[in-house]
Parts: structure tokens; C-alpha cells; sequence
DNA sequence: TTTACTATGTTTAGAGCATACACATTTGAA
DNA sequence: TTCAAATGTGTATGCTCTAAACATAGTAAA
């Protein structure tokens, strides 16, 4: 029988479930309680356990940041199939970055916290390819001069991603974000990218 | 003699001592060496004394934090008032904003980390406030409406913020930016502004 | 000046966390 | 079957935060 996993010495997938109780503690506290002994804890694990799979609590925690990155990127992704039209599509992506960061918080903290390690491996997907392709349909269309792509890139991501961490709230700043400060920034955006 | 002060039991100012070291700590390594002892010893002091002053060390954190917050804003008025023309007076904000994150960026990430406790008092002087006299300024010269004020605020703050983060490699992505980068960014921002 | 109160530091001690080292169990390949 | 590699446990060290009790210095009133 596969469908009752006993308990046993052996694990059997302690590193992914290690990320994913990580992701669950995310998605409640965000940053908090990423430590070793309570990832541990949280899997039926002895903390040394984890040292099996990570070289350090740094090195876990930045597999559960590239996860909560990666979850993003999916959500972008799939944002983007789900609408038709270069502008739409595009706008669409920045609708679900922000999305993101409202509605899942713990992760949007998580996915950009500073980590002393780099990741292991390349976010796949990453936020930063799906923006680029979306970017390289905006040029495909005409909409923008190839030469511009960088900046455009910049300018939008940087946009749309200080806006989520200010509406989250993650940084002493200021109030709530409604969904017309949202559309509202979109449109400057797409007026600046326009004007380009 | 003012001059030379003795070591004596009482240590006559440690509460700005500690806000003044997790500075330095700061400017040096970031996040990293701002916990009570660490701080506490380097102003040669037993931990607990801290206590005398913070109620914890998250509460320390922060007003390390606010204290690098208002050291940005004062660099942003200073920007301003160096230069004449509204929107010269403009884009030096951003400019001083985006200069302090690439040559102080230690700082910036302290100035921006998420705390757990809020700071004991408002920021003085804060960035979002001498942004907002930024705007009022251009709504002055009629340059947009008032009615914008809000969504171009957030909008000017979000793209500039976002661009520092980024452009610093605090989050875990991407190249660096030249001051030709920084250029078109403030341009498409601007473009933004206007096109409102 | 003496006394007493308040502010500010120190010492001691306990809890929690990261992690090095030695040991135990399981798995899988020869 | 047998043994080496992979994976997990237990124990121990050293770090941090912080509570409690104690010590010293500054200050104000008698």
C-alpha cells in the first residue's frame, strides 16, 4: 500500500517536506519561524536530520525562498495564459505580482527576503523570465523599440514590485492598498512604458 | 575636562550609543550583527543594560531602522534643496533616494527591514513626507492634478523604491544598474507622471 | 551633610537555537 | 548475503535573548 505511509526511520522525502512545512510557516508568520529545530519539529524530524539535506538553517531557508519565488512566477504564468491581448496579458502580469503580495503576504516576505546563501539552482520559472517574455511580445508588437526592453523591464518590475512591498505593508510605511490604487498604478506604468 | 571621558559605572548616554553602533553594524554588514549582545558589547556594556533602555532587541532593531529611514530623508531634503526648477527639485529626490541604496546599502536594508515591533515615534523627517512636499509642489505648478496626488505619490514611490531594491541585489535576482539605467527610469517615471 | 529614592549597570541563570561529533538504522548494489 | 552509502538519532557545546536579584551613581529633600 502507497496510500499509508508508516512511520519510519526513514523519511523518505525529508527535503521536500522540509521546504513545504517551511512554506506552510511562511504562509502564517512569514520570516518567523524558519528555524532548523521548528522545521524540524514540524516533520516528526531530530533538527540533525535537516543537516542531511541542507549545510545549513541559511541554505534551508533559501530553498524555501526559491520555492515561495517560484510559486509566484507560476501565478504570473498562468495569469498571463488566461487573458488574450498583449496589453491585457501584460497588465495581467502585474495584476497577479501584486495579487500575490496581498494575498499571500508570509510568502511575498519570504520569497524576497535576503538570504546569506545563494540559491542552489536558477528559479524555474523565475518572475524575472516571465516578465522578459512578456516585455519581448510588447517589442514583438511594435509597442516598444527593441533597444528599450532593459529599461522597460526595470522600470515595470521595479514599479510593480515596490508597490506590493508598500501595499503589503512589509515596510514602515503607510496605508492599504484599494483595487483602484492598484489599476491606477498600472495605467501610469503602461503610460510610462508607452511613452518610452 | 570634556574632553576625555573617564570610564565610569553610569554611561551617561547608552541609548544613543546603541542606536549609533547598530549604525556602524549596519553600514558595515546589513541585518546581520544588530542583536543585543553583539551591540551591547561593542559600546562595552553588559547585555542586560540594553534592557534599561529597550524593552527587547526587536525594539532596539527598530529604532536602528528608523534611524537609517530619517538619514535617508534628510539626504533627500538636502538633494532638494541643492537644486532649483521643479522638476529638477523632482528627480533629485529619486535620484538621492536610489544613491543612498547603491552607496549605503547596508543601511538601506536596515532602513526597510520588516520589524516586529513599530517605531516608539513618527519618522523625523520621514521619505514618504518629503516625497508628498515633492508632489504638492508639482500640483503647485499645475504640472498634474490635485486629485493625482495620491497615485502619482504611490506611483513615484513604488518605481523608485522597487528600482533601489533591486538595483542594490537585495532580493534575489538580477545585474546591477549603471547611472544610465538610473537616467531612464527616472525619465519613464516622469513620462508616468505626466501622462496622467 | 545625611538620607532616601530613582536611574542605570552588573551578575547569574535558564531557555531556545544552530550545529559538530559519534552512533544507529535502512537501503541497495555487488 | 554482505557491506558501504545514505539517512536519522542523541548528546554536547557555545551562542543568543532575557528574567531576577543585586550594586552603584546621581539627585533631591530633610
Amino acid at each position: 500500500m502507497e496510500t499509508v505511509k508508516a512511520k519510519k526511520y526513514h523519511h523518505g522525502n525529508l527535503e521536500e517536506a522540509l521546504v513545504l512545512a517551511g512554506l506552510r510557516e511562511a504562509q502564517a508568520s512569514g520570516t518567523r519561524n524558519l528555524g532548523v529545530t521548528h522545521l524540524a519539529k514540524s516533520v516528526s524530524v531530530s533538527p540533525m536530520a535537516v543537516y542531511r539535506h541542507f549545510s545549513s538553517g541559511e541554505s534551508l531557508k533559501a530553498a524555501i525562498s526559491q520555492n515561495a519565488r517560484e510559486n509566484l512566477a507560476h501565478r504570473m504564468q498562468a495569469a498571463a495564459l488566461a487573458v488574450s491581448g498583449t496589453r491585457n496579458r501584460f497588465r495581467a502580469l502585474g495584476e497577479a505580482y501584486i495579487h500575490f503580495a496581498l494575498t499571500e503576504p508570509g510568502l511575498f516576505s519570504v520569497a524576497f527576503v535576503a538570504c546569506d546563501v545563494p540559491p542552489a539552482r536558477e528559479d524555474d520559472p523565475s518572475a524575472w523570465g516571465v516578465l522578459q517574455a512578456g516585455i519581448q511580445e510588447l517589442c514583438d508588437d511594435g509597442l516598444i523599440a527593441q533597444s528599450a526592453t532593459e529599461s522597460v523591464a526595470a522600470f515595470a518590475w521595479s514599479s510593480v514590485h515596490g508597490f506590493a512591498m508598500l501595499a503589503n505593508g512589509l515596510d514602515p510605511v503607510r496605508p492599504q492598498a484599494t483595487p483602484e490604487d492598484i489599476s491606477k498604478l498600472l495605467d501610469l506604468v503602461w503610460d510610462g512604458i508607452l511613452g518610452a
